[in-house]
DNA sequence: GTCTATAGTAAGATAGAC
DNA sequence: GTCTATCTTACTATAGAC
């Protein structure tokens, strides 16, 4: 029975695989599944049988790409604290970079769902996520002592979130990596500027 | 025969108009051709004769609305100068504004344009724009008196565009236009605080 | 220029044997 | 679990009358 399991396994990943390569190149709408299926060496059956359909299918490559840069992500900002960090916006930055380096690893992916078009409803799966991203955010980076001339955490937090958003987009389109690293370098740097209030 | 061109001119912009009701509740790919010509109470054939088809309505639809957003800002820039404004992030911040004044009055198609999801080949089309626009910030954002360790101009000017640019988003599904205001004042003060190095 | 009717096509999904 | 063959549907795009 392990054998029959294995290789039902076999099949899944093999799906997978050929679903990041064919959605990453064509996108999901120009995307056809008897193309997944073919470089997949398996069938339209198969692919039913594993994941409801196309749109499953690309959501399942959404939720593997999502774990895997929430758990580096939190990996990071936790060795962080670990390492003697104390103040939000350290914190947040050791975060930001993790995420960061994850958009390069990943940058296939990163495009593909930063670059929009998924099946109908997707957007909406996304902006949870993105609004759940920004939350997360808002606890980290908290500032109790707030003058009243600055702009609210709310607006601060928002605009953080999006310049790590779009840096990670940028990243994800760099021709190579010293270039992405550069990008990284300087946005976090800004990202600072905007965190820490002016002395 | 003005009146025939006067027929067929309202013809047009009934198709413009049900296009843009259309594909912003639906999405493009969502979105039929049946539906917009029957909401524009013209026809199939109408449609591919004033237009090429699904896609090249879509695409009249964002040159609008691009040209819209440039003239507004344009012309705030030329104002804000004509009032005596000469720092660079002065006068970008003008435009700034401009822009994300006309994301609210726009809020339908902003948010349609800055959701994905277009036709094949729109990504880069879209892409471009925003890359000229970009240059367009580096023009006017240039600052020859750099210090060596401040981030590089390219990506200051990065990060700027892309606030400006995630902030419109962020306006355009905005819930009323306190909160758009708000959250413009609010990113355009940060937007000076990126902009212009600490003393 | 505008319309109706129709063609063409592509693709996602299902049924049922093995 | 995996496969092949088929179905069905929905839509874009065209042809040709008015």
């Amino acid at each position: 029975m392990a054998r029959q399991s294995e290789r039902a396994a076999a099949t899944r990943e093999a799906l997978l695989s050929a679903a990041r390569d064919v959605f990453t190149t064509q996108g999901f709408n120009e995307a056809s599944i008897t193309e997944v299926v073919a470089r997949a060496g398996a069938s339209v059956g198969s692919l039913y049988h594993h994941f409801g359909g196309k749109a499953d299918l690309y959501l399942a490559l959404f939720e593997d790409y999502q774990s895997r840069q929430e758990a580096r992500a939190a990996q990071a900002v936790v060795a962080a604290r670990n390492a003697g960090g104390t103040s939000p916006s350290e914190l947040f930055i050791a975060g930001a970079r993790a995420y960061l380096e994850g958009c390069w690893d990943d940058r296939a992916l990163a495009r593909l769902f930063l670059t929009g078009g998924g099946p109908p409803g997707f957007e909406l799966v996304a902006r949870r996520r993105y609004r759940d991203w920004t939350r997360l955010n808002e606890l980290l980076l908290a500032r109790p002592d707030q003058a009243a001339d600055e702009p609210s955490t709310e607006v601060v937090v928002m605009v953080l979130t999006s310049v790590v958003a779009e840096a990670g987009a940028e990243v994800a389109v760099s021709d190579g990596a010293e270039r992405a690293a550069q990008v990284t370098d300087e946005v976090l740097t800004l990202v600072r500027r905007i965190a820490e209030p002016r002395p």
